[in-house]
RNA sequence: GACCCCGUAGCUCAGUUGGAUAGAGCAACAGCCUUCUAAGCUGUAGGUCGCGCGUUCGAGUCGCGCCGGGGUCGCCA
């Protein structure tokens, strides 16, 4: 559609001496009455043509050479904008396409060669994974397949560390609640993990070990505790990753990073360029002379790296591993250490733009009305388990894709604990599962399959403003899932699917599929058809089910 | 104190990268099922787009300054 008037509308500038002076842009006008598709050239051109807007809009308009039977009309409104209203048969026309693609409609090839990392969760296995780390998993899974759907040669990546502070932190306070099924008066740590499950793991190694680690060297038992309690919680991370349809390609250690010798490679290199110096001790990053407002420690005084030397060494190695755009999926939590591995990177000689951090904000849950105040070292927090068994892993990830990134998202767990139809999942899944259904009862009552062949349907008699608004619609799939890849903004295509599921409801209510009228029955059957097949794609790159019942 | 995100209908949120008369869901009110799924549809009501300047043909969108909410600022990750 909008390359069709790219094309003339591009052929009437060149004929007017007016190419290249501006942008051509088409939009989608907010309201009917301007047609499907505006340009603002006029006005853009107006300054430099030192004319008034709707004179050169004027001028283009009778330049133009349209096929009256795609563009019925082409007019000058407002202050000089171009409006087009395309032929109703000119929307009708593009299903046999759709009808041929099926699942594969709304791919493309902008992204074809291209390597993606998406790096996801990586939670260090010191716990459950929470809600926040669900609005993540949502979040990345649905990139990474959207960037699959453009094209992209995808790795889904989740990173952790099993050797820092954390872990010890893990293993002392499993130690700790080891000793006391014995000794119900032994001390905990003032900072250990005070959650449940550090207790079902003390209880797991009681019965596997007895109490052979009571009397035993205390580093000795830290060991045994740290990797069973490790094993336990990565076994758990994954397997609710896994009810959400997720699984990652690689899971990269931040250890293999020191043992491969890499985070000494990045010093070295940032003190052949003068970008690391010693004080106090410590090793410093001179992050000031890339335009950071101060230098940061990269190795401590007691000979420890901080995080920023591994996240930086890791950022590289993505580099080095070929990737070409390179996707971060971090909490608000984590914002402050980005521009440090950014400056890291461009000092080693690599292009910061090709990584793309998504941030995505914190989810408030919601009981009663009554936020739900999560803290994980307090016991009191929600986990990402416990919420897929109240609401399901359909809603679960709806949910968390509805709001954009940067919003604070408020999961009301009442609401979607009723299981409704106040739930916006149902809204999409039900249009697809009444589809399904009328398609079922259409070939019992002996229609004909659109499908079997495409081109033998009359699609112009779709022409009824419902029909029309549903085709449309559909149409603008294949745009939708470009722009999520772009704008790497998952939320954008729940918003779509509803607009869509709107429009198909609505075409439903005013019409009657199967009918006697062979063409007419034949041509909806195949707009039905279309319409299943994007409500199907796009809740496959949500990961979102698409029931043909409900 | 510095930096980042947010502020749009009673509530939760969209707003196509600067376009024309700002939208949806929920809640409220009034209607629609003898006919392919009523988990649906139609209508009514609801707004100083936090406030104020500025940029220009044109600002919810861009810039600056305030106000309010959240977050981050460590030789923690």
């Amino acid at each position: 559609m909008k390359r069709y008037l790219e094309e003339r509308v591009g052929a009437a500038l060149e004929r007017l001496g007016y190419a290249g002076m501006a942008e051509l842009a088409f939009e989608a006008p907010k309201q009917e009455a301007h047609g499907d598709l505006t340009t603002n050239i006029a006005l853009l051109l107006a300054k430099a043509a030192g004319k008034n807007p709707r004179v050169v809009a004027k001028e283009i308009v009778d330049s133009l050479d349209m096929n009256p039977a795609s563009v019925t009309k082409t007019e000058v409104a407002g202050p000089g904008f171009i409006n087009f209203t395309f032929s109703p048969a000119f929307f009708a026309r593009k299903l046999e396409g759709i009808l041929r693609e099926g699942a594969s409609y709304g791919r493309s090839t902008v992204g074809r060669g291209v390597k993606a990392m998406v790096e996801y969760v990586s939670a260090n296995p010191t716990g459950p994974l929470s809600v926040g780390h669900g609005r993540q998993a949502a979040i990345g899974d649905t990139l990474a397949n959207v960037l699959q759907w453009t094209g992209h040669e995808v790795t889904r990546e989740y990173y952790y560390n099993n050797a820092g502070r954390q872990m010890r932190v893990l293993a002392q306070s499993t130690y700790a609640r080891y000793r006391q099924l014995f000794d119900p008066a032994s001390a905990f740590p003032e900072d250990g993990y005070q959650g449940e499950y550090i207790q079902q793991i003390a209880l797991l190694l009681k019965s596997e070990l007895g109490d052979s680690l009571v009397g035993i060297e205390e580093e000795k038992a830290l060991a045994v505790c740290k990797e069973r309690a490790e094993q336990v919680l990565f076994d758990a991370i994954k397997s609710v990753l896994l009810r959400m349809g997720i699984r990652h390609d690689v899971f990269y250690n931040e250890d293999s990073l020191y043992s491969s010798k890499k985070i000494n490679e990045v010093v070295d290199e940032f003190r052949s360029k003068g970008l690391a110096y010693d004080k106090d001790g410590a090793v410093w990053f001179k992050a000031t002379d890339l335009g950071l407002d101060q230098d940061r420690v990269i190795i401590k005084s007691t000979g420890e790296p901080t995080y920023r030397l591994p996240d930086i060494a890791y950022h590289r190695e993505k580099f080095l591993r070929g990737f070409e755009l390179v996707v971060d999926v971090f909490g608000a939590d984590h914002i402050a250490t980005i521009p440090d591995v950014l400056a890291g990177i461009k000092a080693l000689g690599f292009d910061p733009d090709k990584v793309k951090v998504v941030i995505h904000q914190f989810v408030t849950l919601m009981r009663n009305g009554e936020q739900v105040k999560m803290s994980k070292r307090l016991a009191n927090f929600v986990t990402l388990d416990e919420l897929i068994d109240e609401v399901g892993s359909d809603a679960v990830r709806y949910f968390f894709l509805m709001r954009s990134n940067g919003t604070h998202l408020e999961f009301d767990l009442s609401l979607a604990t009723e299981h409704s139809d106040k739930n916006p999942v149902y809204y999409v899944q039900y249009a697809h599962a009444r589809i399904a259904s009328m398609l079922r009862f259409a070939m019992s009552e002996g229609a004909i399959d659109p499908a079997t062949d495409p081109s033998a349907v009359v699609y112009d008699v779709l022409q009824s403003p419902a029909e029309i608004a549903l085709m449309k619609q559909i149409l603008q799939f294949p745009e939708l899932v470009e722009g999520t890849a772009k704008s790497l903004e998952p939320h954008r295509v729940p918003t779509y699917l509803h607009e869509l599921a709107t429009a198909f409801h609505r075409f439903y209510h005013d019409h009657r599929v199967v009918v006697p009228e062979k063409d007419i029955s034949t041509a909806r059957l195949a707009l039905c058809a279309c319409t299943k097949t994007v409500l199907a794609n796009g809740l496959a790159i949500l990961g979102v089910s698409a029931p043909d019942r409900m």
